[in-house]
DNA sequence: GCCAGAAACGGAGTCAGCCTCCTCTTTAAC
DNA sequence: GTTAAAGAGGAGGCTGACTCCGTTTCTGGC
Protein backbone atom coordinates (compact mmCIF):
# COMPACT_ATOMS: atom_id res chain seq x y z
CA UNK A 1 0.00 0.00 0.00
CA UNK A 2 1.67 3.39 -1.13
CA UNK A 3 1.58 6.26 0.80
CA UNK A 4 2.83 7.85 -1.50
CA UNK A 5 1.35 10.64 -3.70
CA UNK A 6 1.22 9.54 -7.75
CA UNK A 7 3.90 12.34 -9.61
CA UNK A 8 1.96 15.64 -11.13
CA UNK A 9 0.67 14.67 -14.06
CA UNK A 10 2.45 16.17 -17.57
CA UNK A 11 -0.74 18.08 -17.97
CA UNK A 12 -1.26 19.42 -15.38
CA UNK A 13 2.57 20.51 -15.19
CA UNK A 14 1.98 22.14 -19.03
CA UNK A 15 -0.97 24.29 -17.72
CA UNK A 16 0.64 25.48 -14.83
CA UNK A 17 3.55 26.50 -17.04
CA UNK A 18 1.36 28.22 -19.38
CA UNK A 19 -0.76 29.79 -17.40
CA UNK A 20 2.06 31.75 -15.74
CA UNK A 21 3.78 32.81 -19.04
CA UNK A 22 -0.26 33.84 -19.82
CA UNK A 23 -0.89 35.81 -16.41
CA UNK A 24 2.32 37.51 -16.76
CA UNK A 25 1.55 38.77 -20.15
CA UNK A 26 -1.75 39.77 -19.73
CA UNK A 27 -1.31 41.24 -16.14
CA UNK A 28 1.64 43.28 -17.97
CA UNK A 29 -1.05 44.40 -20.76
CA UNK A 30 -3.73 45.08 -18.86
CA UNK A 31 -2.84 44.90 -14.85
CA UNK A 32 -3.07 43.54 -12.09
CA UNK A 33 -7.26 43.46 -12.21
CA UNK A 34 -7.09 42.34 -15.45
CA UNK A 35 -9.64 39.71 -16.16
CA UNK A 36 -9.40 35.44 -15.26
CA UNK A 37 -11.35 34.63 -18.18
CA UNK A 38 -8.85 36.38 -20.60
CA UNK A 39 -5.81 34.73 -18.71
CA UNK A 40 -7.30 31.48 -19.04
CA UNK A 41 -7.96 31.74 -22.65
CA UNK A 42 -4.62 33.03 -23.30
CA UNK A 43 -3.27 29.84 -22.00
CA UNK A 44 -5.41 28.20 -24.07
CA UNK A 45 -7.16 26.43 -20.84
CA UNK A 46 -10.81 25.95 -19.42
CA UNK A 47 -11.62 28.93 -16.51
CA UNK A 48 -12.09 26.06 -13.79
CA UNK A 49 -8.39 24.61 -14.60
CA UNK A 50 -7.37 28.27 -13.55
CA UNK A 51 -8.57 28.09 -10.80
CA UNK A 52 -7.67 24.58 -9.57
CA UNK A 53 -3.74 25.73 -10.47
CA UNK A 54 -4.70 28.91 -8.63
CA UNK A 55 -7.40 29.35 -6.38
CA UNK A 56 -7.09 32.95 -5.76
CA UNK A 57 -5.73 36.25 -8.01
CA UNK A 58 -3.60 36.59 -5.26
CA UNK A 59 -2.14 32.93 -5.51
CA UNK A 60 -1.27 34.01 -9.42
CA UNK A 61 -0.56 36.83 -8.98
CA UNK A 62 2.27 35.80 -6.19
CA UNK A 63 3.66 32.91 -8.80
CA UNK A 64 4.03 35.64 -11.92
CA UNK A 65 6.46 37.25 -8.97
CA UNK A 66 8.04 34.53 -7.84
CA UNK A 67 11.00 34.98 -9.69
CA UNK A 68 11.54 38.94 -9.36
CA UNK A 69 11.05 38.36 -5.86
CA UNK A 70 13.76 35.43 -5.37
CA UNK A 71 16.29 37.98 -7.51
CA UNK A 72 15.08 41.16 -4.94
CA UNK A 73 16.64 38.70 -2.27
CA UNK A 74 19.62 38.11 -4.24
CA UNK A 75 20.28 41.20 -4.79
CA UNK A 76 19.98 41.93 -0.86
CA UNK A 77 22.26 39.29 -0.10
CA UNK A 78 24.54 40.96 -2.45
CA UNK A 79 24.39 44.00 -1.57
CA UNK A 80 25.46 43.29 2.02
CA UNK A 81 28.68 43.51 1.27
CA UNK A 82 28.84 46.51 -0.38
CA UNK A 83 31.18 49.21 1.49
CA UNK A 84 28.68 51.90 2.19
CA UNK A 85 25.27 50.21 4.25
CA UNK A 86 23.20 53.50 3.86
CA UNK A 87 24.18 53.72 0.30
CA UNK A 88 23.14 49.82 -0.22
CA UNK A 89 20.24 50.19 1.64
CA UNK A 90 18.89 53.00 -1.03
CA UNK A 91 19.87 51.09 -3.67
CA UNK A 92 17.52 48.17 -2.46
CA UNK A 93 14.88 50.07 -1.80
CA UNK A 94 15.05 51.68 -5.14
CA UNK A 95 14.68 48.44 -6.57
CA UNK A 96 12.10 47.31 -4.39
CA UNK A 97 9.66 49.69 -4.70
CA UNK A 98 10.29 49.54 -8.72
CA UNK A 99 9.01 46.10 -8.17
CA UNK A 100 6.32 46.97 -6.76
CA UNK A 101 5.04 48.72 -10.00
CA UNK A 102 5.79 45.85 -12.25
CA UNK A 103 1.94 45.50 -13.07
CA UNK A 104 -0.09 48.50 -13.17
CA UNK A 105 -2.34 48.67 -10.32
CA UNK A 106 0.00 46.15 -8.45
CA UNK A 107 0.99 48.55 -5.62
CA UNK A 108 -2.63 48.37 -4.63
CA UNK A 109 -3.06 44.57 -4.36
CA UNK A 110 0.22 43.78 -2.59
CA UNK A 111 0.07 44.66 1.20
CA UNK A 112 -2.93 42.12 2.32
CA UNK A 113 -0.10 39.63 -0.23
CA UNK A 114 2.74 40.26 1.58
CA UNK A 115 1.48 39.20 5.15
CA UNK A 116 -0.13 35.95 3.85
CA UNK A 117 2.80 34.61 0.61
CA UNK A 118 5.93 33.41 2.00
CA UNK A 119 8.15 34.18 -0.01
CA UNK A 120 7.41 37.89 1.10
CA UNK A 121 8.66 36.69 4.61
CA UNK A 122 12.70 36.03 2.80
CA UNK A 123 12.06 39.53 1.23
CA UNK A 124 11.50 40.68 4.63
CA UNK A 125 14.52 39.15 6.28
CA UNK A 126 16.36 40.76 3.35
CA UNK A 127 15.31 44.25 4.02
CA UNK A 128 15.87 43.82 7.37
CA UNK A 129 18.95 42.77 7.25
CA UNK A 130 20.25 45.51 5.16
CA UNK A 131 18.33 48.16 7.28
CA UNK A 132 20.09 46.40 10.73
CA UNK A 133 23.54 46.98 9.09
CA UNK A 134 22.64 50.27 8.11
CA UNK A 135 21.59 51.07 11.53
CA UNK A 136 24.57 49.54 13.11
CA UNK A 137 26.72 51.84 10.55
CA UNK A 138 24.81 54.91 12.17
CA UNK A 139 23.82 55.48 8.49
CA UNK A 140 20.34 55.26 8.56
CA UNK A 141 17.73 56.46 11.19
CA UNK A 142 17.83 54.14 14.24
CA UNK A 143 14.09 54.74 15.56
CA UNK A 144 12.44 52.55 13.06
CA UNK A 145 11.73 48.55 11.58
CA UNK A 146 11.50 47.43 8.31
CA UNK A 147 7.97 47.23 8.35
CA UNK A 148 7.47 50.66 8.73
CA UNK A 149 9.99 51.32 5.88
CA UNK A 150 7.86 48.41 3.81
CA UNK A 151 4.53 50.33 4.17
CA UNK A 152 6.36 53.34 3.57
CA UNK A 153 7.28 52.04 -0.19
CA UNK A 154 3.96 50.66 -0.58
CA UNK A 155 2.44 54.13 -0.01
CA UNK A 156 5.39 55.21 -2.46
CA UNK A 157 4.74 53.21 -5.05
CA UNK A 158 1.30 53.46 -4.76
CA UNK A 159 1.44 57.30 -4.68
CA UNK A 160 4.09 57.52 -7.67
CA UNK A 161 2.81 55.11 -9.95
CA UNK A 162 0.16 57.33 -11.50
CA UNK A 163 1.99 60.58 -11.79
CA UNK A 164 3.57 61.82 -15.35
CA UNK A 165 6.38 63.58 -14.56
CA UNK A 166 9.57 62.06 -14.19
CA UNK A 167 11.00 65.01 -12.42
CA UNK A 168 7.95 64.51 -9.78
CA UNK A 169 8.49 60.57 -8.81
CA UNK A 170 11.95 61.40 -8.21
CA UNK A 171 11.77 64.27 -6.02
CA UNK A 172 9.28 62.07 -4.13
CA UNK A 173 11.18 59.13 -4.13
CA UNK A 174 13.90 61.46 -2.81
CA UNK A 175 11.30 62.54 -0.05
CA UNK A 176 11.27 59.23 1.27
CA UNK A 177 14.85 58.38 0.87
CA UNK A 178 15.54 61.39 2.75
CA UNK A 179 13.26 60.63 5.78
CA UNK A 180 15.61 57.12 6.46
CA UNK A 181 18.61 59.67 7.62
CA UNK A 182 20.44 57.77 5.06
CA UNK A 183 24.66 57.85 4.90
CA UNK B 1 -40.48 83.13 -24.88
CA UNK B 2 -38.46 82.84 -21.29
CA UNK B 3 -34.40 81.72 -22.02
CA UNK B 4 -34.42 81.12 -18.38
CA UNK B 5 -34.77 77.49 -17.03
CA UNK B 6 -37.28 75.73 -14.95
CA UNK B 7 -36.48 75.61 -11.18
CA UNK B 8 -35.31 72.60 -10.45
CA UNK B 9 -38.25 69.93 -9.56
CA UNK B 10 -38.87 69.12 -5.94
CA UNK B 11 -38.83 65.40 -5.95
CA UNK B 12 -35.36 66.16 -7.83
CA UNK B 13 -34.26 68.05 -4.89
CA UNK B 14 -35.48 65.82 -2.65
CA UNK B 15 -33.91 62.43 -4.46
CA UNK B 16 -30.14 64.11 -4.39
CA UNK B 17 -30.47 65.07 -0.34
CA UNK B 18 -31.72 61.40 -0.06
CA UNK B 19 -29.10 59.72 -2.08
CA UNK B 20 -26.24 61.74 -0.77
CA UNK B 21 -27.57 60.52 3.08
CA UNK B 22 -27.93 56.99 1.69
CA UNK B 23 -24.44 57.35 0.15
CA UNK B 24 -22.80 58.89 2.95
CA UNK B 25 -24.04 55.59 4.73
CA UNK B 26 -23.21 52.78 2.68
CA UNK B 27 -19.79 53.96 2.02
CA UNK B 28 -18.82 54.74 5.53
CA UNK B 29 -20.10 50.96 6.16
CA UNK B 30 -19.18 49.06 3.05
CA UNK B 31 -16.08 51.47 1.83
CA UNK B 32 -15.69 53.83 -1.35
CA UNK B 33 -16.17 51.00 -3.29
CA UNK B 34 -19.75 50.04 -2.01
CA UNK B 35 -22.24 48.86 -4.34
CA UNK B 36 -24.31 52.08 -6.34
CA UNK B 37 -27.36 49.59 -6.20
CA UNK B 38 -27.19 49.47 -2.64
CA UNK B 39 -26.87 53.17 -2.19
CA UNK B 40 -29.89 53.42 -4.55
CA UNK B 41 -31.74 50.95 -2.85
CA UNK B 42 -30.98 52.68 0.98
CA UNK B 43 -32.09 56.16 -0.59
CA UNK B 44 -35.61 54.85 -1.95
CA UNK B 45 -34.71 55.65 -5.32
CA UNK B 46 -34.36 53.78 -8.28
CA UNK B 47 -30.93 52.83 -9.53
CA UNK B 48 -31.30 55.31 -12.88
CA UNK B 49 -32.21 58.14 -10.27
CA UNK B 50 -29.03 57.49 -8.90
CA UNK B 51 -27.14 57.93 -12.23
CA UNK B 52 -28.82 60.82 -13.38
CA UNK B 53 -27.89 62.88 -10.03
CA UNK B 54 -24.34 61.28 -10.18
CA UNK B 55 -23.06 60.25 -13.47
CA UNK B 56 -20.04 58.08 -11.53
CA UNK B 57 -18.99 56.55 -8.63
CA UNK B 58 -16.47 59.94 -8.20
CA UNK B 59 -18.99 62.53 -8.61
CA UNK B 60 -20.68 60.93 -6.07
CA UNK B 61 -17.98 60.33 -3.74
CA UNK B 62 -16.92 64.17 -4.25
CA UNK B 63 -20.40 65.35 -3.26
CA UNK B 64 -20.38 63.19 -0.31
CA UNK B 65 -16.88 64.60 0.62
CA UNK B 66 -17.64 68.59 0.12
CA UNK B 67 -18.34 69.73 3.52
CA UNK B 68 -15.53 68.34 4.84
CA UNK B 69 -13.27 69.06 2.11
CA UNK B 70 -14.59 73.16 2.65
CA UNK B 71 -14.18 72.33 6.55
CA UNK B 72 -10.32 71.18 5.16
CA UNK B 73 -9.59 74.35 3.44
CA UNK B 74 -11.89 76.76 6.20
CA UNK B 75 -8.76 74.86 8.67
CA UNK B 76 -6.08 75.86 6.18
CA UNK B 77 -7.16 79.47 6.48
CA UNK B 78 -7.46 79.31 10.10
CA UNK B 79 -4.03 78.15 10.44
CA UNK B 80 -2.05 80.96 8.37
CA UNK B 81 -2.33 83.14 11.57
CA UNK B 82 -0.69 80.18 13.24
CA UNK B 83 2.70 81.97 15.03
CA UNK B 84 4.80 79.07 13.69
CA UNK B 85 4.26 77.95 9.96
CA UNK B 86 5.81 74.92 10.29
CA UNK B 87 3.87 73.32 12.78
CA UNK B 88 0.99 74.93 11.18
CA UNK B 89 1.62 72.81 8.39
CA UNK B 90 1.84 69.98 10.27
CA UNK B 91 -1.24 69.62 11.94
CA UNK B 92 -2.78 70.46 8.60
CA UNK B 93 -1.46 67.57 7.00
CA UNK B 94 -2.45 65.20 9.51
CA UNK B 95 -6.00 66.69 9.10
CA UNK B 96 -5.32 65.86 5.42
CA UNK B 97 -4.27 62.50 5.44
CA UNK B 98 -7.14 61.83 8.05
CA UNK B 99 -9.56 63.14 5.52
CA UNK B 100 -8.51 60.48 2.72
CA UNK B 101 -9.41 57.82 4.94
CA UNK B 102 -12.69 58.62 5.95
CA UNK B 103 -14.24 55.83 4.14
CA UNK B 104 -12.41 52.67 3.58
CA UNK B 105 -10.78 52.61 0.36
CA UNK B 106 -10.65 56.08 -0.16
CA UNK B 107 -7.07 56.69 -0.57
CA UNK B 108 -7.34 54.22 -3.44
CA UNK B 109 -9.61 56.14 -5.49
CA UNK B 110 -8.46 59.80 -4.47
CA UNK B 111 -5.63 60.40 -6.81
CA UNK B 112 -7.76 60.63 -10.26
CA UNK B 113 -10.16 62.26 -8.74
CA UNK B 114 -8.12 65.18 -7.19
CA UNK B 115 -7.21 66.06 -10.54
CA UNK B 116 -11.07 66.59 -11.97
CA UNK B 117 -12.93 67.71 -9.10
CA UNK B 118 -12.98 71.48 -8.92
CA UNK B 119 -13.59 71.35 -4.92
CA UNK B 120 -10.01 69.81 -4.90
CA UNK B 121 -8.33 72.95 -6.43
CA UNK B 122 -9.64 74.44 -3.27
CA UNK B 123 -7.78 72.27 -1.00
CA UNK B 124 -4.63 72.66 -2.95
CA UNK B 125 -4.61 76.19 -3.18
CA UNK B 126 -5.18 76.34 0.44
CA UNK B 127 -2.25 73.79 0.68
CA UNK B 128 -0.21 75.61 -1.15
CA UNK B 129 -0.49 78.80 0.70
CA UNK B 130 0.44 77.21 4.08
CA UNK B 131 3.68 75.35 2.81
CA UNK B 132 4.94 78.17 0.59
CA UNK B 133 4.61 80.46 4.43
CA UNK B 134 6.30 77.56 6.14
CA UNK B 135 9.07 77.48 2.98
CA UNK B 136 9.86 81.51 3.46
CA UNK B 137 9.92 81.08 7.01
CA UNK B 138 12.63 78.55 6.33
CA UNK B 139 10.45 75.76 8.37
CA UNK B 140 10.00 73.50 5.35
CA UNK B 141 12.23 71.93 3.02
CA UNK B 142 11.96 74.32 0.18
CA UNK B 143 12.49 72.30 -2.50
CA UNK B 144 9.23 70.72 -3.19
CA UNK B 145 5.90 71.98 -3.87
CA UNK B 146 2.40 70.72 -2.96
CA UNK B 147 1.61 68.69 -5.46
CA UNK B 148 4.61 66.74 -4.77
CA UNK B 149 3.56 67.22 -0.60
CA UNK B 150 -0.06 65.72 -1.80
CA UNK B 151 1.36 62.91 -3.73
CA UNK B 152 3.38 61.50 -0.25
CA UNK B 153 0.37 62.26 1.57
CA UNK B 154 -1.62 59.94 -0.79
CA UNK B 155 1.13 57.37 -0.43
CA UNK B 156 0.98 58.14 3.06
CA UNK B 157 -3.07 57.60 3.34
CA UNK B 158 -2.83 54.42 1.75
CA UNK B 159 -0.19 52.72 3.26
CA UNK B 160 -1.14 53.85 6.85
CA UNK B 161 -5.03 52.57 6.58
CA UNK B 162 -4.48 49.32 6.75
CA UNK B 163 -1.80 48.87 9.57
CA UNK B 164 -3.23 47.56 12.41
CA UNK B 165 -0.84 48.49 15.41
CA UNK B 166 -1.30 52.40 16.19
CA UNK B 167 2.09 52.99 16.84
CA UNK B 168 3.42 51.92 13.66
CA UNK B 169 0.91 54.34 11.94
CA UNK B 170 2.04 57.33 13.83
CA UNK B 171 5.43 56.50 13.38
CA UNK B 172 5.25 56.39 9.39
CA UNK B 173 3.45 59.34 9.58
CA UNK B 174 6.46 60.95 11.43
CA UNK B 175 8.71 59.62 8.97
CA UNK B 176 6.65 61.30 6.43
CA UNK B 177 6.67 64.82 8.33
CA UNK B 178 10.21 65.05 8.97
CA UNK B 179 11.37 64.34 5.39
CA UNK B 180 9.88 67.87 5.29
CA UNK B 181 12.35 69.76 7.44
CA UNK B 182 9.15 71.44 9.19
CA UNK B 183 9.94 73.95 12.25
C1' DG C 1 0.29 -2.82 -24.97
C1' DC C 2 -3.88 -2.55 -22.07
C1' DC C 3 -6.70 -1.23 -18.46
C1' DA C 4 -8.68 0.85 -14.17
C1' DG C 5 -9.30 4.64 -11.74
C1' DA C 6 -7.15 8.74 -10.01
C1' DA C 7 -6.25 13.23 -11.55
C1' DA C 8 -7.19 16.87 -14.18
C1' DC C 9 -9.99 19.37 -17.55
C1' DG C 10 -13.43 22.58 -19.15
C1' DG C 11 -17.25 25.22 -19.62
C1' DA C 12 -22.12 25.85 -18.56
C1' DG C 13 -24.37 27.97 -14.96
C1' DT C 14 -25.11 31.19 -11.14
C1' DC C 15 -24.45 35.43 -9.08
C1' DA C 16 -23.30 40.29 -8.42
C1' DG C 17 -22.47 44.74 -9.97
C1' DC C 18 -22.20 48.38 -13.61
C1' DC C 19 -24.52 51.17 -16.66
C1' DT C 20 -28.03 52.40 -20.43
C1' DC C 21 -32.30 53.04 -22.39
C1' DC C 22 -36.92 53.94 -22.77
C1' DT C 23 -41.55 54.28 -20.93
C1' DC C 24 -44.34 56.24 -17.53
C1' DT C 25 -45.06 59.81 -13.85
C1' DT C 26 -44.64 64.12 -11.54
C1' DT C 27 -44.14 68.84 -11.40
C1' DA C 28 -43.79 73.92 -12.51
C1' DA C 29 -45.50 77.33 -15.24
C1' DC C 30 -49.13 79.44 -17.28
C1' DG D 1 -56.87 72.53 -15.62
C1' DT D 2 -53.53 71.83 -19.24
C1' DT D 3 -49.14 71.04 -21.07
C1' DA D 4 -44.54 69.95 -21.86
C1' DA D 5 -40.34 69.50 -19.75
C1' DA D 6 -37.95 67.23 -16.12
C1' DG D 7 -37.43 63.42 -13.63
C1' DA D 8 -38.20 58.55 -11.98
C1' DG D 9 -37.29 53.85 -12.19
C1' DG D 10 -36.35 49.35 -13.35
C1' DA D 11 -35.83 45.87 -16.98
C1' DG D 12 -32.18 44.30 -19.62
C1' DG D 13 -27.59 43.74 -21.48
C1' DC D 14 -22.94 43.20 -20.29
C1' DT D 15 -18.75 41.76 -17.92
C1' DG D 16 -16.29 39.26 -14.70
C1' DA D 17 -15.88 36.13 -10.50
C1' DC D 18 -16.32 31.71 -8.96
C1' DT D 19 -18.50 26.75 -8.58
C1' DC D 20 -19.89 22.30 -9.82
C1' DC D 21 -19.91 18.20 -12.04
C1' DG D 22 -19.93 15.23 -16.24
C1' DT D 23 -16.14 14.10 -19.41
C1' DT D 24 -11.48 13.33 -20.79
C1' DT D 25 -6.71 12.26 -20.15
C1' DC D 26 -2.88 10.28 -17.89
C1' DT D 27 -0.10 6.80 -15.62
C1' DG D 28 1.31 2.86 -12.76
C1' DG D 29 0.59 -1.91 -12.54
C1' DC D 30 0.07 -5.88 -14.99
Amino acid sequence: MSELHRATRADARRNHEQLLAAANQVFTEHGADASLGQIAKRAGVGIGTLYRHFPTRDSLLVATLQGSLLALVDYARALLDAKSPGEALKVWLKAYIKHATTYRGLAVCLPPLTNSASICELVKNAGTALLERAQAAGEARADIDFDDVAVMSAGVAFATQEVKEAARRKRVLALFLDSLDLR
